[in-house]
DNA sequence: ATGATATATGCGGAAATGCGAATATTCAAT
DNA sequence: ATTGAATATTCGCATTTCCGCATATATCAT
């Protein structure tokens, strides 16, 4: 139960279903995030951690990078979910413009 | 993006999630729900007008009795939500615990 | 009208949540 | 070792959430 309820709370806030909207995309650091939302570094950096806590997210480091993305590995009920977020909000205004900005974000230099 | 962050926050909460989990078995009224999860009326009342609130119970007035029962007819997202709920918790000590209860509950004298 | 039962709601306090600002950590390059 | 860039974490504060208690509302029976 603890867990089951840890995921809702996690999905529970404007920041991290925009996250996961965007995510849904594939794989993103942080500053392309906090790039394509407009939001500050540490508020980026913490609903992340906390959507990984929760399991949706895993996340990988690369150099001074660290890449998120959705966790398909998840129990059985992470990816009813996902797939549930895949079929909402698509034309929500917010959502619409954080992909928009995620185009245009800086991406750090290639290695 | 506001109603579904509504329906996961009302998904956030222990209490909630056990009485989703009672009503699955089927319609029922706040008396029977405080009796089983051993919880205060105001506690119970107050957190099935949530439920409702988010789309995910509906309610019937009956007499002097209140019957809450799931909402099937919400829009796309929530029975998928209902239906993972379905597949969840069933060996949860604490929502054992609760239908058993629901057994012995007092019902309402017969009209 | 009065009383009894079922349910809803207002209020105050304790705990949890979310944020920005500042600081700490990690890694790469020199 | 030192610097700089990307990310994580700590702290203090404002807001929200959840509860119990008390009170209000609604309905039925007399």
């Amino acid at each position: 139960m603890r867990e089951l309820i840890k995921v809702f709370k996690s999905l529970s806030d404007e920041t991290r279903i925009r996250m996961l909207k965007l995510l849904s995309q594939g794989e993103l650091c942080v500053c392309e995030i906090m790039q394509a939302m407009e939001i500050s570094q540490s508020r980026a950096s913490r609903n992340l951690g906390i959507l990984k806590e929760a399991g949706l997210l895993k996340d990988r480091r690369d150099g001074q990078w660290v890449h998120y993305s959705l966790n398909k590995e998840g129990t059985a009920y992470y990816s009813a979910l996902l797939e549930l977020l895949n079929n909402s909000l698509n034309s929500d205004k917010t959502i619409l413009k954080d992909k928009e900005n995620l185009r245009h974000a800086i991406k750090p230099g290639l290695k």
